[in-house]
DNA sequence: AAGATACGTCAATATGGCTGTCCCATCTTC
DNA sequence: GAAGATGGGACAGCCATATTGACGTATCTT
């Protein structure tokens, strides 16, 4: 054990240097929570057919209903040839439509059906129950922590998209 | 926006049911602080030829030396195959060894090599950097809080196992 | 001696990414 | 009005990472 953790801590260790303890129990909740709470909706997605990748494009569009595809884009950081097959998937099930934009013709505003909503709710659902439950067994003052710590492993760069998505809750 | 964020809130709402805006948040932040953590290290692996797969293996070997291939399966919770390949190309590029355990023989015992050792610090120093940066502008009690909700995220089956992981830091 | 366990390996398949290229419709700018 | 930029779609091919199922061998347990 002692190897691989002392080497990359320097002896001559300042603040930031000190804190190998605290970053590798910071890694492994993050891979344990996140791997974990995606978990809970593969049994929901599975039923139609769908993977984790159909399930991100709908809860952002969820989210933001009359997304155009350059947003979405944006958002989820893939390719425009990933996304189209993805949207493909999501439009043939019917669970999302397009509009074209009034303001510029040119793009296609994505938008949930019924169906989508319903669907994307579901999904919700799961979701809810694994974080209400983390959330309620931490604590308020625990869960403004964790936001607080995410929103610094944000790059400058992103936080105003993430910001955007939630200002209007 | 109102429809699909109002549709999975019943009337009747219990205390539970009152976090979408909360619950939200959550799977955003963890969305996106999650994956941009995981982009920093993209990088030093690609010199190697590695993904993000190698990256896990690496790490959790480094964490628990002289780790049996069968406690690895369940930390990853990959199959057996694909774990495998993973730990083929990290022998094949002199990052691992294996060593046959001394109580039961049939176990091979995995740990990394001076080399990997150096390789796994240099890639712990990026995601050091993102997450003690994270830590230093949220404060320590933000830490404190963001644990305890990623902890509320692992079910109960799985938490002695990260437990046992942080037991010995 | 029988069965369980730890590990390896074969073959086939699915998912979700990627690059590069080319196309069309529409908006912007000069 | 022409030229160029932008939003979006589509083709072909590739790669990484996961899956299932079946089978084999060494070793431990009972």
């Amino acid at each position: 054990m002692a190897v691989p953790s002392s080497v990359s801590v320097p002896p001559t260790a300042s603040p930031l240097f000190l804190r190998e303890n605290e970053v590798r129990r910071g890694v492994e909740l993050l891979f344990f929570g996140y791997t974990r709470l995606t978990r809970a909706i593969d049994e929901g997605l599975a039923e139609h057919g769908l993977g984790r990748a159909h399930h991100r494009a709908l809860y952002f569009i969820a989210r933001q209903p009359d997304l155009p595809i350059s947003a979405l884009l944006k958002i989820l950081a893939i390719t425009k040839q990933s996304l189209g097959r993805v949207l493909t998937d999501l439009a043939d099930r019917g669970l999302i439509e397009t509009q074209t934009g009034n303001i510029d013709r040119r793009q296609k505003l994505l938008r949930l059906t019924p169906e989508g909503v319903q669907f994307e709710a579901q999904l919700f659902d799961a979701l809810r129950n694994s974080l209400a439950s983390a959330y309620a067994a931490a604590g308020q003052e625990s869960v403004t922590g964790f936001w607080r710590v995410l929103e610094g492993l944000i790059p400058a760069e992103d936080k105003a998209m993430v910001v955007a998505l939630q200002k209007d809750i």
